[in-house]
DNA sequence: TAGATTGTTAATCGATTAACAATC
DNA sequence: TAGATTGTTAATCGATTAACAATC
């Protein structure tokens, strides 16, 4: 009913924002206020306000925000108060990672199954997680009721099976392989772009090399001068 | 000299041109025009032009941009025509898994030392790569002389760990510990937040399963009366 | 030449920040 | 009560899109 599009950066902050609470509530702190959010955060409060706004009122005058109430909520918007299946399709060394990054499971999101076309993975079990032919993609992701694959085929194949995934109803794509995928609004994407990060990165560490080599060049001229 | 800031979006943008025109390159072509280049990534050709203009001119009225020129001016931009030598500070599965994701070689960025605190790995090798003490970072950071670093420790001694290496003077931290690293400005930092990333394909799973639920009461209702 | 397409200036849109009445 | 802090409206800022003269 009440149709209010949130946008994608307030969305991208919930996550930091509960971490922040997760963080308070382990040293004890049971209230917190926007402004003290936003300075660790480094945003404003009139950031915190709006981002929470957009989704209900969650605080009280003169008091702020109750941390156990926040967390819930914040919990709630993202869904993840409840749990989740996931398989990881490819078994590639980033695959591999996957499957044994305990993380996942302490936040609720169980693996359950992974997917290659090597003959010596098919049949056997990483970190008790069984590995499927990718033949049995349509079987074992019914079976095994998956909510969430995790993309990490070679690039060449990513298109093609993000579209089989996509026409056997998947809804939620994680995808790590550097492709555009092109799919329909029916399935939820995220990219994580691990080159494109790194690029991004080595950018801004030239430039801070630049600028710190003009700054001493700056130096020496006076030194001369 | 010329000190304009060019914004993060823009340059978050450039490795996804450079990725295109690398496509582009493999199937013969050898010039593209800014409407091309937004089509495939879903934007405008004012925002690619816009872009681009704002490092120089790098297209021709009437013809477009040549791949080969533009390609080069990229990379350029980004820092990437030339190799850089990398660190990964904590061998757990994530580490051990980008120790072997041969993707990084393959643009220039070779991994030439793990580091970890566990005696087992100290010593060894992984894909050709010596895994060292955590306490000889200083010293073969400088001998290896090493221009990135992969913080991929446990959360718990991410900042620790960052603000040390900033000491060291290393100029990059590529932060995979979904912890806000404290640190100064002279050190670039790329976050790869994979929790926050699967919060945020979390939410909007449910919202196209909600979304798919209310279109089908309506299907159910128009039925019924 | 005519058509195509750039680089850039101006217009629009959306997101962030500021301000403030409401009230705990 | 007085001080603190929310939720929201208005003002500002920045990024995206549109428009167009320049010109290949």
């Amino acid at each position: 009913m009440s149709i209010k599009p949130v946008s994608e950066r307030t969305i991208s902050r919930m996550p930091k924002y509960l971490h922040y609470l997760n963080n308070l509530k382990e040293n004890g702190v049971d209230r917190v206020s926007s402004a003290s959010i936003a300075e660790a955060l480094g945003t404003t409060a009139s950031q915190v306000r709006q981002d929470l706004s957009a989704f209900g009122s969650y605080g009280a005058q003169g008091y702020g925000y109750s941390i156990d109430r926040l967390s819930a909520e914040i919990k709630g918007i993202l869904g993840i108060d409840t749990s989740y299946r996931v398989a990881i399709i490819g078994i590639g060394s980033l695959g591999h990672a996957l499957l044994e990054h305990l993380e996942f499971e302490k936040y609720g999101y169980h693996v359950v199954a992974g997917f290659d076309i090597d003959c010596d993975l098919i049949g056997t079990e990483i970190n008790h997680v069984p590995i499927y032919s990718m033949d049995d993609l349509a079987d074992v992701m019914k079976q095994q009721e998956i909510d969430i694959c995790v993309l990490t085929v070679s690039r060449g194949s990513a298109k093609q099976v993000a579209s089989y995934l996509e026409r056997l109803g998947v809804s939620a794509i994680w995808n790590f392989t550097n492709e555009k995928l092109e799919i329909g609004e029916s399935v939820a994407v995220e990219n994580i772009d691990l080159i494109d990060s790194l690029f991004v990165l080595t950018y801004y560490m030239n430039r801070n090399i630049e600028e710190r080599l003009l700054l001493s060049q700056r130096q020496r001229r006076r030194v001369n001068i």
